[in-house]
DNA sequence: TGTACATCAGTGAACGCGCGTTCACTGATGTAC
DNA sequence: TGTACATCAGTGAACGCGCGTTCACTGATGTAC
């Protein structure tokens, strides 16, 4: 039967995207055009629309892609919870959540990204529930976080984990700009200033005031 | 003397401000084109290229225009401290904070202005300084907003001022999406969250700085 | 104030270029036996 | 395994269009007296 499928197709589609995130982290979305994405690729203008329909097509996947990538580095970072709870102790940053090359083209991606799905109701759709999902999973990994550290948030962890996204991603911005500026000394608030908000939102368990559940510790 | 000087310039200048917030807003800055821009503003190319010498020179005087707008919204909003006390005592939002067109009409703009600026040092640096002005003139204001409330900081007031930024922005973000998803009953976190934050953030200044604070009920 | 003149600000046509998109073709990949 | 054939994936030339930019011109604005 004529069910020929390829394994050529993987490969020429990972090069448009790695292509692609080179371009749009320099440049941006809008002043990266599908030749100069192809060129860069190495490849011709036909092998785009052999695979993509348009730039925006290319977008979606590129952002799938590294919005994977980013979810799993989280989950990896919050699941060392020992790491976690030295940091917040000592104020100094857990080992993934420094702000490397990574962390700086993954924001520049999502940023442009969201600017783009705000003005298209469809993509906004998809990144909405890529967040409500992202923030859920975020929520439960502090829940368990903050237990096996001894401490209860004062508000929603919800609220908490938005918080923490929400500062983290300013602190970012911040970063990025004051970087760009040519200004990396003024380190910013940063790390810093995320570890003293969890560590202002949150008490420890001492007094069993609420009417939750008593938390349990950890054990072998 | 030949000192010819005109009236008109400065309604050219403003009807193309007025065309490219518009279409930036509505488009994005990478998908509006000059030839655009100067249709909506009812006027040819010529009339562009004899103020601006390019896209990019009419965004950052856009900006700076918005800017100066935004900042004095700000300014007058934290200067009403009785309103502003009471919306924390409340956890309703004061007037001029509400989420309003001209609200989502900054955060567009400016996000795409970050985004830019991170790629031009020399526009970063003017963001960046931008940025720091603001950021000291909110952490002044913000200090006698809380003196006239009768609370202190637990934290530095600039490490305040950048989260309350931070958290706006990150609500801002979060609406604009779900907005754009046909969403808008997800009224998610918003104002409320930061007005639980600067209640979680200060303290009232009946005891003296204790190291570790612990969470206070009503007051006087 | 009115008129003559000088300068300025916006007009509109013209241009070359690179973009997005299409498509007949061909070499690569997979299938049958 | 080897050969013959079928299908697929990427090639490269071609196209029309709208972009950014320039510039000689003209009507609007300002100045002198």
């Amino acid at each position: 039967m004529p069910r020929g499928v390829t394994k050529r197709r993987p490969v020429t589609v990972a090069a448009l995207l790695d292509a692609a995130l080179d371009l749009f982290t320099e440049q941006g979305f809008g002043a990266s055009s599908i030749p100069e994405i192809c060129a860069r690729a190495g490849l011709t203008k036909g092998a785009f629309y052999s695979n993509f329909a348009d730039k925006e097509a290319l977008f979606l996947a590129l952002f799938d892609r590294q919005a994977a990538t980013r979810a799993a580095r989280v989950r990896a970072m919050l699941a060392d919870t020992e790491a976690l709870a030295e940091a917040v102790r000592t104020g100094s940053a857990p080992a993934g959540m420094d702000f490397d090359e990574t962390e700086r083209r993954w924001f520049l991606i999502s940023m442009e990204f969201t600017l783009h799905a705000i003005r298209r109701p469809q993509v906004a759709a998809l990144l909405a529930d890529h967040e409500t999902r992202i923030r859920s999973e975020l929520a439960g990994l502090l829940t368990a976080a903050l237990e096996s550290m001894g401490r209860v948030p004062l508000l929603p962890v919800q609220d908490l984990a938005a918080m923490l996204v929400a500062a983290n991603e300013g602190a970012v911005v911040q970063a990025l700009t004051s970087q760009a500026a040519g200004r990396g000394d003024t380190a910013g608030p940063g790390t810093r200033m995320i570890l003293a908000l969890l560590r202002q939102l949150t008490a420890p368990v001492d007094h069993p005031a609420a009417s939750d559940p008593a938390p349990e510790k950890g054990e072998p």
